[in-house]
DNA sequence: CTATAATTTCAGTAATTCCTGAAAATTGAG
DNA sequence: CTCAATTTTCAGGAATTACTGAAATTATAG
């Protein structure tokens, strides 16, 4: 590996993350790389610094493309392609979240509201339904949430989240509110809370 | 496996989820078995239902604990460690999250709070060290929200996620009120956020 | 159209991760 | 303390996933 230290470490961590993440470590690498790197790249150069086999970083590029997390580019008087990530780390995200929902929570949701649609037959199933309800509609209440914040742009999107405490805090002084005038339970502790909702 | 087919079907998909998610299918089902159970399970009603080892389940399970996803129970009279998930979905997914930030997050902040103290020799370093710096503020403010949402009961976390798109709806009608009066430049679209932010 | 540069595919091998059974360690009843 | 029940550990084999080089495919300059 031919890289600069700090790029190198920075290289070989978001390896090790990715492989956490169910990301082959190469793809996590050749992205980092991308992300740090001041030009685009193309796949010997890439394959070059990584020490990685051509068609190693091939699938790899491949597997970023199918993400949406890679753009496409052509030199003059060059006939490879050259890759990049795009600039804005939000953006970076936001395709990340995108696309996790489509593979993963997507499916998720179908399996859930298929098993909620048959009728439980035994008390076990019953209960596995509620269960699978409760989940569900987690699920579905931040997916929902995480489609309205995908379409702010990235300012917005920090500033909510800079906000994010306040708007809690708020809440949770109106929650407090109708309590003490008896409209609503007291909250329960968070002990409580993990054995019985 | 020895299953209704309601929970089979939860169980398989769950144990295909946690691959995905670097978390091994072996746990994957033990948890999603577990998350759908009426009752506490031992160890060899989870093998025996699930066909593993009772190896295996150990490895399990200990995953499970290190995870604090799983709590013990003992019966009166028998001497086997009770398992169950926490009734309630929010705190698991918590309690998730939490543990994910302690295992991934912080370990890459404190990677890239390294990175930016040092000084970046050439050019290349230090158009790396502006990205990291991009990502640590990404990261950081995300952990920050996070830790704030980490603090809220199940039903206050709800109504935030409720309101979430609200809440958006209302900075950007601010955002925009101030760009008409030329407090502030027009966001960018997101096919020009893309390339460059 | 041809020649060559560039990229992709794929079969085989390497590396890693998963899972098991046997053995060791721990626990608790008596 | 003893002993049996229960749980954990761990070495080795099974299964899966990652990676490579060679061959096939695709693209484009001339």
């Amino acid at each position: 590996m031919n890289l600069a230290p700090l790029t190198q470490r920075f290289v070989l961590h978001f390896g090790e993350m990715g492989s956490r993440w169910g990301i082959n470590r190469t793809v996590g690498q050749i992205y980092a790389l991308l992300y740090v790197s001041p030009k685009a790249l193309n796949a010997d150069e890439i394959g070059d610094a990584l020490a990685f086999s051509r068609s190693n970083v091939s699938m790899g590029l491949k597997e970023l493309q199918s993400w949406n997390l890679v753009r496409l580019q052509h030199l003059p008087d060059d006939r490879r392609e050259y890759f990049q990530a795009p600039e804005d780390v939000w953006a970076i995200f936001r395709t990340l979240a995108e696309e996790r929902r489509k593979r993963e929570i997507d499916p998720t949701l179908s399996m859930l509201r298929e098993a909620l649609m048959e009728e439980g037959v035994t008390g076990d199933d019953v209960h596995a339904q509620a269960r699978m309800r409760q989940m569900h509609e987690l699920i579905e209440l931040m997916t929902l949430w995480l489609q309205d914040v995908q379409k702010m742009d990235s300012a917005t999107l920090a500033s909510l989240m800079k906000m994010g405490s306040k708007v809690a805090k708020l809440l949770e002084t109106k929650d407090k509110m109708a309590v003490s005038l008896g409209l609503k339970a007291a909250p329960k502790t968070p002990a409580a809370e993990f054995n019985g909702s």
